[in-house]
Formats: C-alpha cells, structure tokens, sequence
DNA sequence: GCTTAATATACCTTGACACGTAGATACGGA
DNA sequence: TCCGTATCTACGTGTCAAGGTATATTAAGC
C-alpha cells in the first residue's frame, strides 16, 4: 500500500475522510453513519493513519478520529500541473460540472471570466 | 475499474498522464521516455481512454495521445472540501511541501500572508 | 503484394487487497 | 469481580488487475 493514491482508490476509505472533514468521530459513529460492518471501519482507519490520513486520540473506550492535511496535499500537489493545463479548458470543464452538480448558482450568460 | 481514482492509483498511468501535460505524444514516445513495454503502455492507454482521460487521433501508423480534462477535474472537486479545511493548516502544509520539493523559493520568515 | 513499423489484443500467471466470521483486548460500571 | 461496550486483530477466501510473452491488426513504402 504504498501511494496516497492507492489509498483512496478505495470507495469506503474516501467515505471515511469525507465524513471526517466536517468533525472528529468515533469509530462506532463512523459504523452507523456509514452503514459498515465495524472490522471494515477498523480496518480502513488502520491504513488511513499509517498513512498519516487520520489520527487518533483516545476517549474512554472509544478512539476518536480525525483528519491530517498532509496527505491528501500530496495529492493536490500531484494535480497542480494538470490544472494549468485545464485553464484553457475552462468551458468544458464548468459544463461538465454542472452536469455533475445541479445546484450551481452561476448563470452561464453572465459568469465571471478567467 | 470504475472510479477515476482507481484510475490513477497505478503509477505508470500517472506517469503517463504527467507526460501528456506538456504535450500530446505517440505510443512509442511514451514507451521510450517511460522505458516501459510497449503493451503495457498500450493496455493503461486503453484504460485511460475508457475512462475519459485522454484521446487519440490517428496519424499515419501512429496514434496521438492527449488530455482530457475532465476527470482530473472530478478528482479536484472531490479535494475541494478538503481544501477548506486544511486551510486551518497552512502552516504544517508548506512545512511538508517544502520537505518534499527542496526547490522551494520562498524564505520561512519573510513568506507572504494568507 | 510483400515487408517492416507501429500499435493493439489474447492468454496466463501471480500477487494484492477487501470482505466476512470469529476471537482477542481494553475499559468502565454495577 | 463480572458484564457489556468499544475497538482491534487473525485467518481463510475470492476477486481483480498488472505484467509478461506471444500474436494479431493496420498502415506505409517499395
């Protein structure tokens, strides 16, 4: 398991992390929320903090979890380059985001230019 | 191979992908520059294509390879509340970028502002 | 038309990893 | 101390994808 990204090429470990963006959780809530059997939830945990995806600090019996930055900058440096190169890309790409995303505010006519 | 990120989980695919960023590039170019086995670098053309990350154009007995921009689009809109939260970090984010790329210009005490 | 170059595909083998089940460990409360 | 809760780990199994080798396809040039 070596590259961040082999890490979250896995659809439960990127539910994990998007959970954990908005607040801290416990495993057990981790479990409910995402309707995963708890030996599934322990073991992405596990990967994602060697990895140094989350941490953990401890709370009676239960483990709280939470989000590390460095990891997922790696990939945000990775995807630097290829944003430069989609600038000149622009239209498609907002086209292809409202597809993806229907509460998008801005009115095609009368969006901001680049 | 269903998501965009177990896409470029494989490393010789985002070798592949960073290659074509400066430019568009034939089959045998990039099986120069990669030293990779020709049908190894045809079999992650294919998948990169099925999954809309590149095309190609004919050109005699070549094939031109290019980006599309699109699915590295989707991998940054799922980084994006990512983003807002580590903004909250910026401090241990550029101490770890900074390990990573020692080519960096900016000096620690005189860096600008966010 | 035949040969060579460029690229794509088929087949096989191997290894990694995700899951389920079961059991182990740790902690707190009655 | 005993029980229940919370979490972790071990083991066995199945799947899937990457790599290698060989072969097929397609186009050019003579």
């Amino acid at each position: 398991m070596e590259s961040v990204f082999a890490i979250i090429a896995e659809p439960n470990r990127r539910a994990i992390l998007s959970l954990l963006v908005s607040s801290q959780q416990s495993v057990g809530e981790i479990e409910r929320r995402l309707r995963m059997p708890q030996p599934t939830v322990s073991k992405h945990l596990r990967v994602l903090r060697e990895a140094g995806f989350v941490e953990s600090t401890v709370d009676a019996q239960r483990r709280l979890y939470r989000l590390k930055p460095e990891p997922l900058q790696e990939v945000a440096a990775w995807l630097a380059p290829f944003r430069r190169f989609w600038s000149a890309h622009v239209d498609a790409l907002e086209r292809h985001l409202d597809r993806m995303d229907p509460s998008s505010p801005a009115k095609r006519k009368t969006r901001k230019r680049r």
